[in-house]
Formats: structure tokens, sequence, C-alpha cells
DNA sequence: CATGCCCCCTGCACGC
DNA sequence: TGCGTGCAGGGGGCAT
């Protein structure tokens, strides 16, 4: 998925269009996406007033005036675009403007193409990175809003979720229940790390992976803030635990690292891959500040140091690391 | 309880 | 050009 900071960057370009918005019909274009859409999804959205949309996680929460709370999860490759009223039912295209998204609005060309393939005329802006002129093969969930505004839910792999769940049951349900600490908040500390950590025998990347732990990160700003703090991603995450009572220089380290990745991550509107190319090729900010993630056998960029970056697995998933700096 | 592994699904880059 | 292979940001569920 996107990660924490690519959430938080579709969340601040959703909030304008979204907060305070009266959804007047809801599209349902399939029965489910990693897991069924919510019974009655329709009935239970249309008419209602979107009070505020928040992030917990990597998860999307749109509080409804009904008193449930529609949870939206990327999956990998979720997206969503926004269809701006003005264009709603207009044959030319009218893409400035609108600033919804991290990368497109800043690089993308000022005029996006229309596309021949959406609905509501095909005129579209990117809430996060959108590839110009979209696929609406993959258009699985729309937004109606009041006033002619659209939001489209695109997820070609389906690896995304739409929830629908009273306030009340929110923080108890098994989805949020055990979900660790938000990294950039003041939970995130060198103490709370060494708690967590003692006894662990998994290593540092499964442990930072685990959102039991932090939630919010994925893989690749674990690899980049162990890379940022010197630390093996292989490494028994129980040395992060206390010593002599005292949290260690490595948990001490590991908590500057993590927010200062994510935080210029949001600043940069959020990372893409290439499931976030522009048709015209123009790609985001951030993966070009990656500092080990996708840089296997090219030398660290660590000033000074001379290791070369490798590749492993664990997990099933690509770790990227220097062997020299990163003990 | 913690850990490790497989799987869901589609698209794309790469090598032959 | 076409096909097979491997890989991709997540995380639920299962076996151990």
């Amino acid at each position: 998925m996107p990660e924490l900071p690519e959430v938080e960057t579709v969340r601040r370009g959703l909030e304008p269009v979204l907060s305070g918005a009266r959804v007047a019909r809801l599209e349902q274009r399939r029965p489910d996406l990693r897991f069924p859409l919510p019974e009655r999804f329709a009935a239970r959205v249309e008419g209602r007033r979107i009070v505020s949309l928040a992030r917990r996680a990597k998860y999307l929460l749109a509080r409804l005036d009904s008193g449930e709370t529609l949870v939206m999860h990327l999956g990998m490759t979720g997206r969503f675009t926004v269809g701006s009223p003005r264009c709603a039912d207009s044959p030319t295209p009218c893409g400035e403007g609108l600033g919804v998204g991290g990368i497109q609005d800043r690089r993308g060309s000022p005029h996006p193409q229309p596309s021949p393939t959406s609905g509501e005329g095909g005129n579209r802006l990117a809430a996060f990175v959108h590839p110009a002129g979209g696929d609406a093969t993959h258009d699985h969930v729309v937004l109606h809003l009041e006033g002619g505004a659209s939001v489209t839910y695109n997820d070609a792999r389906r690896f995304g979720f739409m929830l629908l769940i009273p306030d009340a049951e929110l923080e108890a349900h098994p989805m949020f229940a055990n979900l660790g600490v938000e990294p950039l908040g003041n939970g995130l500390n060198p103490d709370y790390l060494a708690f967590m950590a003692a006894g662990r025998r998994a290593d540092l990347k499964a442990f930072l992976m685990d959102q039991r732990i932090v939630a919010g990160l994925g893989n690749i700003y674990v690899c980049e803030a162990l890379h940022r703090s010197g630390l093996s991603p292989n490494r028994a995450a129980a040395c992060l635990a206390l010593k002599s009572r005292k949290p260690t220089a490595r948990a001490e380290a590991l908590v500057p690292a993590i927010r200062a990745v994510l935080e210029a991550a949001i600043a940069a509107g959020g990372s893409t891959l290439r499931d976030y190319r522009h048709a015209d090729g123009a790609l985001g900010y951030f993966q070009h500040q990656f500092l080990v993630y996708g840089r296997e056998g090219s030398p660290c960029t660590r000033p000074g140091c001379k290791g070369i970056v490798r590749r492993t697995i664990q997990a099933g998933r690509s770790t990227f690391h220097c062997p020299v700096c990163q003990r």
C-alpha cells in the first residue's frame, strides 16, 4: 500500500472534498474488494454527511452523521480520483485548480487528459498519483456528492477494503483494537520501543513491520528508517530493550529516524512506485529520496560509507540494507 | 502468545 | 511480437 505517508497524503487531498459533504449516491460496481463490501452499503451511506476524514495507521476513517464510520484501506494499489463538479456535465477538459493530490498537481500536466472510458465525462483530477486518463476497469466504488463532485475508488489488485462500523464499536473492532502507536505521535519513544522489544526473538525488520507495535510503517519506510539509524534489519529486536534500565542508543536513534523519513515523505506528497506512474511517465517525488530501498547493487548513500546495498528476503518481502554501515 | 509462511489479485518489467 | 517468470506498498489466517 501506500504506507502511512501516502495514506496521509490521500487524506489531505480528499479532506477538502469530502469533509462536510453529503453523499447523494453511492455507486457500487462489484460485491467485494478484499472482503465483501458492507451490507446495504449504498443505503447506509446515501443521504449521510461526512463529518470528518481522519487517518489511523494506514486506514482512512470517514465519520458519517449517521453514527457510523466508513473505514477505507488502500491495500497495495488502492487510489482515489476526484471528479470536479464543474466538469461533471462538461464535454471539455477542465482540469485546473483542484489540487487534491500529492503529485499530479505539482508535476503532472496542468491539463489532465480526459478519460474516454470513465464516467461523468471523464474529467478527473488525481487524489493521489493517478494515471492521466485513468482506468475505469478497476473503479469499484464511486461516491457521488451533492453539488456534483465525485470521489472514485480504484484498486486493480483489490487488496483494499471498505467497512462500515458504528462509532461505538470502532475502538474494539479487531482491525483497530490491537494497533500499535502512531509513529508520528508521542506514543513512539525509546522507552516504548524498549518495552515492546523485550524478549522478542523476531528481527528488527519484522518487529517494525508489525502493526501491533508501530502502526503505519511498511516495507519501504522500515528499510529507510533502519538505514538512517545504522541498524541491521537482521538484528534481533530485543537489542532495543532496556539496558541498565535505560533505553539503548539504538532505540534512541531509531525513533527520530522513523519520524524523519515519514515526515520527509509526507512533505514530498507521498512516494510512488510503478503502480502510480503517470501515463506520461512522470513519477512522484519521494521515491527519488530513498536512500536504500530499491538500490540493490548501488553504493551506499551514507557519506563516507563504502558499502554496497544488498537485497535480501525476509518474510517473503524484499529488504534493502547496507551491510557496512547497518550493524 | 509469538513467529513464519502462504495466499488473496492484477499489471508490469524483464529475459528468451 | 509473444510468452513465461518474478516482483510489487498489505495483512488475514493458518500451522508450528
